[in-house]
DNA sequence: GCAAATGTCGCCGTTTGA
DNA sequence: CGGATCAAACGGCGACAT
């Protein structure tokens, strides 16, 4: 029985390494992905050269990520774009092309699982390896695996790998980009514990404020926190958690099939709507996301059993509804309608500036048979003497 | 006036069925 | 038959992730 050896591998900058596949004339360049969601207007030959800059960018959209001559501005995932505008005005600013980075996805996978068939897709960027039955000293594999990926896309990619997920999470992010880091758990004090508690997969902003609050700021800090007194604060399963992996233990296997649990839309409108005075088109927006939901799940064969929606008010403050249907369905009329429940549960006194819809409680759909089940009208049947 | 889209999971209070 | 009980399901929400 070999010590079990999990990789983490992290594409580098995914989504604008492949713009730079296509514009390698971008190539040096600070260039932000972001904006418009839907329908990336292709960019033809004719256009280059004259790349929309993001300084003359208008609206409320955010950066999804960016190459790393833009984060040398200060230009990072997640800010709005108002702002990286302002940091890095002659920034290139390209729509995101899923279709492309999801052809870019299988690629990668597909060459790594040549080499290592045990993987546990985490995404579209990433994935955990299992190594632990491959041949092969971690170095060299790493390295074999990162010219497998280079062969197959043109990309690079940043790989960890350790004894377990949580480490090997964390040293894919050591080196970066083009980075292989192989740590043994023996070299967790030494290399683990003087970073920030933020670095650990599952400690987010909240858990990192909270620790701050109790003097604890790196691994180091929290590996020899007193764990009754993390138990009083985070309670004990979290504390628990905490308090191993600090100390670079994490025994959670690798997820190498998975179904998904539910499925939704969601869109943020170019302005906030009121519920009254825009009642027509949010009407026609939340009739489209029901649609988008309905096609999703036919096109992956689920039905659900319930269907939620979420509204973000102008003061982004959010809140859910959900309602268990009767019998599963993928009907657009039957979403729509049980999604148009939930909607009535909502007070609707302030201006919305996100609407969205999600099917949950799924359930597959057998392709064969799907042609016998019932698929229309589950809701408008109900017993009158009730 | 700003803060995207999609998904998973855990906690907790309430409802429901046996 | 009314009431107590308990587990499972449901529903809302927050935290976290890419």
């Amino acid at each position: 029985m070999n010590p079990t050896r999990i990789a983490h591998l992290d594409m580098d900058a995914f989504y604008a390494s492949v713009e730079l596949l296509r514009y390698p004339e971008l190539r040096g360049r600070p260039v932000v992905i972001g904006g418009r969601q839907a329908g990336a207007p292709m960019l033809r030959r004719a256009d280059i050269g004259r790349f929309p800059q993001l300084r003359d960018y208008a609206g409320r959209g955010v950066v999804t990520t960016c190459t790393y001559e833009a984060r040398a501005l200060g230009v990072s995932s997640g800010i709005g774009l108002m702002k990286a505008a302002k940091l890095a005005p002659a920034a290139i600013l390209l729509p995101a092309d899923f279709e492309a980075y999801r052809h870019y996805s299988a690629r990668f996978k597909a060459a790594v699982s040549e080499i290592a068939p045990r993987i546990e897709n985490r995404g579209i960027d990433e994935i955990f390896i299992d190594l632990t039955d491959v041949p092969g000293d971690a170095l060299t594999l790493g390295h074999r695996i990162q010219h497998a990926v280079r062969d197959a896309t043109g990309l690079s990619c940043s790989i960890g790998i350790t004894p377990n997920k949580l480490l090997s999470k964390i040293c894919s992010d050591l080196q970066k980009p083009n980075g292989l880091t192989v740590l043994d758990l023996d070299e967790v004090p030494a290399r683990i514990w003087p970073l920030s508690v933020a670095k650990i997969n599952g400690i987010g902003p909240k858990a990192t404020a909270r620790l701050a609050h109790l003097g604890i700021a790196t691994i180091a800090d929290l590996a020899q926190a007193d764990p009754a007194m993390l138990q009083r604060h985070f309670g004990p399963a979290y504390a628990s958690w905490l308090h191993r992996a600090a100390h670079g233990q994490d025994d959670a296997a690798l997820i190498t099939h998975s179904e998904p649990k539910s499925i939704s839309r969601e869109t943020t409108f170019e302005r906030d709507l009121h519920p009254r005075h825009d009642r027509g088109m949010l009407s026609d927006i939340f009739t489209r996301l029901c649609m988008s939901v309905a096609e999703d799940l036919r096109h992956k064969g689920y039905c659900a059993r319930t269907i939620g929606i979420k509204l973000r008010f102008d003061d982004f403050c959010a809140v859910t509804r959900n309602l268990s249907l009767p019998s599963a369905s993928a009907e657009p009329a039957v979403i729509r309608g049980a999604a148009g429940a939930c909607l009535r549960r909502v007070r609707l006194d302030r201006r919305l500036r996100l609407l969205g819809v999600r099917a949950s409680g799924l359930c597959a759909v057998e392709s064969a048979t799907h042609a016998h089940l019932p698929v229309q009208g589950e809701l408008a049947i109900g017993r009158a003497g009730h």
